[in-house]
DNA sequence: AGCACGCCGACT
DNA sequence: GTCGGCGTGCTC
């Protein structure tokens, strides 16, 4: 082992590769694979990070040009072996840089790299008349000043983003003194500690028995756990996790973001204690830092966690859990876009651990793969102690013939009414946060959009503002028209907020609570919301997304959908398959404890199947028309989709450059025959500023597929001026924006 | 990403 | 000529 073979820690596809180092002497003994290191860089030797990925005793390179490892950090952080596979396999299947993928894998705090801030240097003698004489210049480092005055507190890597500059400039400016760079690093903060109450197992029906031995038996392909809304999962799952801990091994499970409430912390950290960690977004880096070292060290056995905690650095993995798996929060949204589901196959493949994949509606790709016999089918049919809720399709075509207007059918004001009157909970389910989706003027039809984004502003009562809910830029709302200077200024679409308001006038008795992104923005307050709801001090609670999952309130008897139709016109090929488990999900809401539930749905497509499968509870009637409907449209799992977006501020460019790589595309797939579509403005044409354009392939073979993409847009590159544009790739996305 | 190098326009 | 801004190419 004469050489270490690196990866450097800068997200640049140029340097997107191994670079071989010599291991000096003195750090032949400590040197191991995974470990990060210092290493010299570039012309100037400046000393960067990088990660040990492996060893070699050749190399290519002029052994002149090879330098030698600096040093080595004091933490002597190490990325195991499974851990530097995971990083390989997702650069390689999503298609980022080595260096983005490991820091994908590690702890914020880790990658949290001293970065440069720059301002302006006022101990320089003259600095003013310096400023004034730069700022009558027009050129970068006038733009550079202007912006530092503004922008006091600010990287350089950001300043060169925002104002479109190269450091030249930059460091010219640092010549003459007139800017000082420097740098600033986060301060680690404690662990907040909080006390839980001790329980122990519980007796197991037949069909839990069964999923239970099943998955004790350590079988070597995915297990799906379909299993209804409370029948009784969580125990199976700790009862696997104690098995799987009396071997000595550690477990690993992952639930959604937004149902990692303290009340799913509080069953594990009742059984298991100390064992327990958690990580979720809203700890600190440090904290999580900290949890991801315990996990490390050997200090606990099991983690919960969002997506992220599928990289906790267990030593020996006997099982990962992946809870309400059809989740589309499995899948990041943000580079590397990886998949939960799949990076978690990919781990236990490497380390042997079983994987268990749960769910009351599993995504039609998992239901499929269990079908087809790559992944194991275990079913639990029946509930535990609570009947199902009575759900009723409400057609809104109907009511509005019948002269209602209102938000309200009349079957579910009346429901409400009567809840009330028994005193007992409701909840309001509207998949849609603020007041009013739009707002528009009446004499000439002008909407207010944002100047970002062409996407319409939404008006939020609560703070009398436009919000764009893409850049989230505010407005005053105009009390003339900008378009005709009419005064006629009016509200449409429905949000929670304006839910809040009817329910308000309808029922002035209710006690009522909110609960939307808007509502849970300061730190606790999702938390002191549920609790109370929980203790009955609101009689209805409105809400979007974040009250679907898996909240279980005894008192709550009545659920209304106001409108299962938004999700389901959203144009997506998933829509259906979204609507249908979002339905379900709510719907289970209501009746969890000694009351008889009723549910209604609120619809202008009463006889859509994912509707009618959802009133019937009927996964397996829903799976059978889905999968057809995805077979018929050469949608996944039939098909991959690979999801291409270039963006720009530059309208013409981007334009120009994809539909060059349209053409590329064309010409090669006179071999491969792939699906192609035109290119076509994105969903959202302009967002943030960036003008967008897209275009999707479609074909079986996901390795053909993706050569062949990689293929076209190497050539793309080559052949054109891509500055300033900015290649999306992405396979199998949650939407097809 | 950030360093040195080299090109090119402005100005003594 | 030459100074300084800015784009380009390379990094074990």
């Amino acid at each position: 082992m004469k050489y270490a073979n690196i990866i450097v820690d800068i997200t640049n596809e140029n340097v997107d590769k191994i670079f071989h180092y010599l291991v000096p002497e003195c750090l032949k003994d400590k040197i191991r694979l995974g470990m990060r290191v210092f290493v010299p860089f570039g012309y100037g030797n400046r000393i960067i990070e990088g990660y040990v990925i492996g060893f070699s005793d050749y190399t290519d390179i002029e052994e002149s040009r090879i330098k030698e490892i600096a040093s080595i950090p004091e933490d002597y952080s190490i990325f195991s072996e499974n851990m530097i596979h995971l990083a390989k396999y997702i650069a390689d299947r999503y298609y980022c840089t080595k260096c983005l993928a490991f820091q994908c894998i590690m702890p914020k705090i880790v990658a949290n790299k001293l970065e440069r801030y720059i301002y302006i240097n006022y101990e320089k003698e003259d600095i003013l008349s310096h400023i004034d004489n730069l700022m009558s210049q027009n050129n970068d480092r006038a733009k550079i000043i202007n912006y530092l005055l503004k922008n006091p507190d600010i990287t350089v890597a950001r300043i060169k983003k925002e104002l479109n500059i190269k450091d030249s400039p930059i460091k010219t400016l640092e010549k003459n003194n007139i800017i000082k760079i420097g740098f600033k690093r986060q301060i680690r903060e404690a662990i907040t500690k909080e006390k839980y109450i001790k329980t122990s197992s519980f007796k197991l029906n037949n069909e839990q028995q069964q999923a239970l031995d099943f998955i004790n038996s350590e079988p070597k392909k995915p297990v799906l756990l379909f299993g209804v809304t409370g029948a009784g999962k969580t125990e199976v799952y700790m009862q696997v996790i104690e098995n799987v801990i009396n071997k000595g091994k550690q477990a690993i499970v992952l639930v959604p973001e937004i149902s990692l409430t303290p009340q799913t912390v509080e069953r594990f950290v009742g059984r298991f204690g100390d064992m327990v960690s958690v990580t979720h977004s809203r700890l600190s880096d440090g904290q999580r830092f900290d949890q991801w070292q315990r996990a490390k060290d050997g200090d606990i056995s099991i983690m919960i966690g969002a997506r992220s905690a599928i990289f906790t650095p267990f030593d020996n993995l006997g099982i990962v859990i992946i809870d309400e798996e059809h989740e589309i929060s499995y899948k990041s949204e943000t580079t590397p876009k990886y998949d939960t589901r799949e990076v978690a196959i990919e781990l236990c493949k490497q380390t042997g651990a079983t994987l268990v994949l749960g769910s009351a509606t599993p995504s039609v790709d998992s239901y499929y793969k269990a079908r087809s016999g790559d992944y194991h089918l275990v079913s639990i049919k029946n509930r535990i102690n609570n009947r199902l809720p009575n759900i009723e399709i409400v057609d809104m075509r109907e009511e509005l013939k019948n002269n209602n207007k209102s938000i309200f059918s009349k079957d579910l004001y009346n429901a409400i009414k009567e809840n009330l009157d028994k005193n007992l909970q409701t909840i309001l389910f509207l998949n849609r946060r603020g007041h009013s989706t739009f707002v528009s003027c009446r004499a000439c039809g002008y909407v207010m959009e944002c100047e970002n984004c062409n996407v319409n502003y939404t008006y939020h009562s609560k703070r009398n503002k436009l919000i764009c809910h893409y850049c989230n830029s505010e407005k005053d709302v105009p009390n003339i028209c900008p378009s005709c200077s009419s005064k006629y200024i009016r509200y449409f679409g429905v949000g929670t907020q304006k839910i809040e308001e009817e329910v308000a006038k309808h029922f002035p008795e209710a006690r009522v609570l909110r609960m939307d992104i808007d509502a849970t923005s300061k730190k606790n307050s999702h938390e002191k919301i549920l609790e109370q709801f929980r203790e009955h001090k609101a009689d209805i609670l409105i809400g979007t997304q974040m009250i679907a999952k898996g909240l279980d309130f005894p008192k709550v008897s009545l659920v209304g959908v106001l409108a299962c139709d938004i999700i389901l016109n959203s144009g997506d090929y998933k829509s259906s398959e979204y609507t249908f488990s979002l339905l379900t999900q709510v719907a289970g809401r209501a009746g969890r404890a000694e009351v008889e539930g009723k549910v209604f749905l609120q619809t202008y497509m009463p006889e859509h199947y994912s509707i009618v499968c959802a009133r019937n509870n009927d996964y397996l009637s829903f799976y059978k028309r889905e999968i057809e409907e995805r077979k018929q449209g050469f949608y996944p799992p039939f098909s991959n989709i690979f999801f291409i977006v270039l963006s720009g501020k530059d309208e013409e460019k981007v334009f120009e450059s994809i539909k060059y790589l349209h053409s590329i595309l064309i010409y090669y797939n006179q071999r491969t025959n792939f699906f192609i579509t035109d290119v076509a403005k994105a969903d959202i044409y302009k967002l943030k500023n960036e003008y967008r354009y897209k275009i999707y392939i479609k074909a079986e073979d996901e390795t053909r597929l993706k050569n062949f993409v990689m293929y076209c847009i190497k050539i793309l590159k080559e052949k054109k001026d891509m500055k300033n544009i900015y290649i999306n790739i992405s396979l199998n996305p949650n939407y097809m924006q």
